[in-house]
DNA sequence: TATAATTTGATTGTGTACAATTAAATCAAA
DNA sequence: TTTGATTTAATTGTACACAATCAAATTATA
């Protein structure tokens, strides 16, 4: 009686959420190796991503790319600038603005950075198309909470 | 030049792992409403389940099922422990161990946290096949890892 | 133009995560 | 059986993550 099959909705192997939580723990676990070669923190990774590509951004946008606040960005900022990989200024049109640059070290550790995705994916061991299906599922979820946040 | 292809592959768009991060972060803070009712955070919702199911087990034994070491697990157990739904009590046997049981209010806790695992499916909105599809490719992940991991 | 509402980051406090170290207890080998 | 290795939690230190609040600047409105 104890275990009655009410209760089976509440067993951690009957829940989605839990192997996504445990899966991007894990991820972020072996990139640890990777990415203490470069000094940087999986946070301060995807951040450095998307300051590679944008070279300028106001804090309030990168948080938007990142799903992260500033909160848990205006640490992270700070480490990036204590280590000479980007800058930090207030827009001189809004000063609510914080300018976040990327200087030439943080540009030049995009170079050593080239290998950590091909080396990750070895880790990872996972087929192409199970990859893409992961890849396809996950983005629809996503498009579904920024959609629904929105109102 | 400066957006060679070359660095395509450190796109943010191009990465299975942040997708991955991101979704399990959000989903998380959608437990969050669900969760506030029966004072439970999310760690300690996942560690209320196995205990729901297993009624006693050692720390290591509840790290294992959730991918967590002693050091996220003495806090969040204290905290449980102070709420009342879970007793902390060393082995007889070896002092090394150290046991945790449910408590009546924990067990009482399980039948108020019945309507949550249908509450996240609605608001997740994701068709049973992709459900499905997602809850495959992640055990799989997450088999690889532990299998990995011992050697 | 005052005043109110909004935008934007920073700060604070709580709660994970995890590596590294410590400490105690048990087990294994010579 | 004593020494050495292993097991098991706890502790410590660093780094997120996020809710809530604050403060400053800007924008909108009466």
């Amino acid at each position: 009686m104890a275990d009655e099959k009410v209760y089976d909705c509440l067993k951690l192997e009957n829940q989605l959420c839990f192997p996504l939580y445990a899966c991007a723990k894990e991820v972020v676990r072996r990139y640890k190796p990777f990415l203490d070669e470069i000094d940087l923190t999986y946070t301060q990774y995807i951040a450095m991503m998307v300051m590679w590509e944008k070279k300028e951004l106001s804090v309030k946008a990168l948080g938007e790319y990142l799903y992260l606040d500033s909160g848990t960005l205006t640490p992270v900022l700070k480490t990036l600038e204590s280590k000479g990989f980007v800058k930090r200024k207030r827009s001189e049109k809004d000063e609510r603005i914080l300018n976040v640059t990327l200087t030439a070290d943080g540009c030049m550790l995009r170079d050593k950075a080239l290998s950590i995705p091909t080396q990750m994916g070895k880790c990872l061991d996972l087929d192409s198309k199970d990859a893409m299906e992961l890849y396809r599922i996950l983005h629809k979820m996503l498009a579904g909470f920024t959609e629904a946040s929105e109102y």
